[in-house]
DNA sequence: CACGGTGTACTATAAAATGCAGTACACTAT
DNA sequence: ATAGTGTACTGCATTTTATAGTACACCGTG
């Protein structure tokens, strides 16, 4: 639940888009489960020694997106993965970032069977993940 | 080699980085083959009806990612895939694209066997390509 | 050689995005 | 009532993005 993020100042996409990808991975490999909660707006902007609003922006397209939701005056807790998108916009979502994938990895020359590789290696990462607290 | 390169003004993503994405698509996908040349920083700023700059700006990005080569005088030509990036710069590159990819499948609630399926469509889609113009 | 087309490198300007600072308000739980 | 929460503003500074215009060096061809 710690949630350990970090940003740097000197990088090249701005903050709250640093925040925004690193609890979506968060979310994705299992780090963040389902209901869970997020550090409040305050606090993180605390942590990570930004303002609030910047904070406050990054959790506002995690709704938008519907990876988390939030409660107000409670605080903002993990969503729970019900298709907020209709079928079509999901397949056009993954359609994206998949050409995105392939794209940069065969620019990098990596074959087919690397691709294939590193696709398993990461499905079977993020599995090992969710048994390691012990539910 | 017409290479139908389409941008809009609306989009979140800055135009420039609009024709990177769409230039590393089509060199992936084989649209463009290995010392293809493309339209002149004029020309295809002509086309988009936008400024030069914006173009040479999207082609200098594409060359400092070893996507394409410049010749000064004559153009800009689809650079051999030759390694520019020391091996570990470029496992570092493809496990970003791929966190990217999985953390997004997964968060769009697609399972492991959905996951494989794309990649395998994906990569078919790219083999079928590259046997079109007979070489 | 001259010429046209090419990439490249500036200046200047305007608009939009990003981030910070401060403030305020509505909501929830205690 | 109080404290903590998300949210919504204003104002300001900085950076990014895009345009416009200009200029220069390079290459190929006539």
């Amino acid at each position: 639940m710690a949630l350990d993020l970090h940003i740097s100042t000197g990088s090249t996409n701005p903050i709250y888009r640093q925040i925004i990808d690193q609890v979506r991975r968060a979310v994705a490999c299992g780090e963040l489960d389902v209901g869970d909660q997020l550090p409040s707006v305050r606090a993180l902007a605390e942590r990570l020694l930004v303002n609030h609003n910047t904070v406050a922006k990054a959790y506002a397209e995690l709704v938008r997106d519907g990876v988390i939701e939030s409660q107000h005056g409670r605080g903002v807790f993990v969503a729970k993965k019900r298709s907020i998108y209709t079928k079509a916009e999901r397949n056009r979502r993954l359609e994206t970032v998949l050409d995105a994938f392939v794209s940069e990895a065969v620019i990098l020359d990596f074959d087919d069977d690397e691709i294939r590789r590193a696709i398993e290696r990461k499905i079977k990462e993020l599995n090992g993940r969710g048994r390691e607290d012990g539910t």
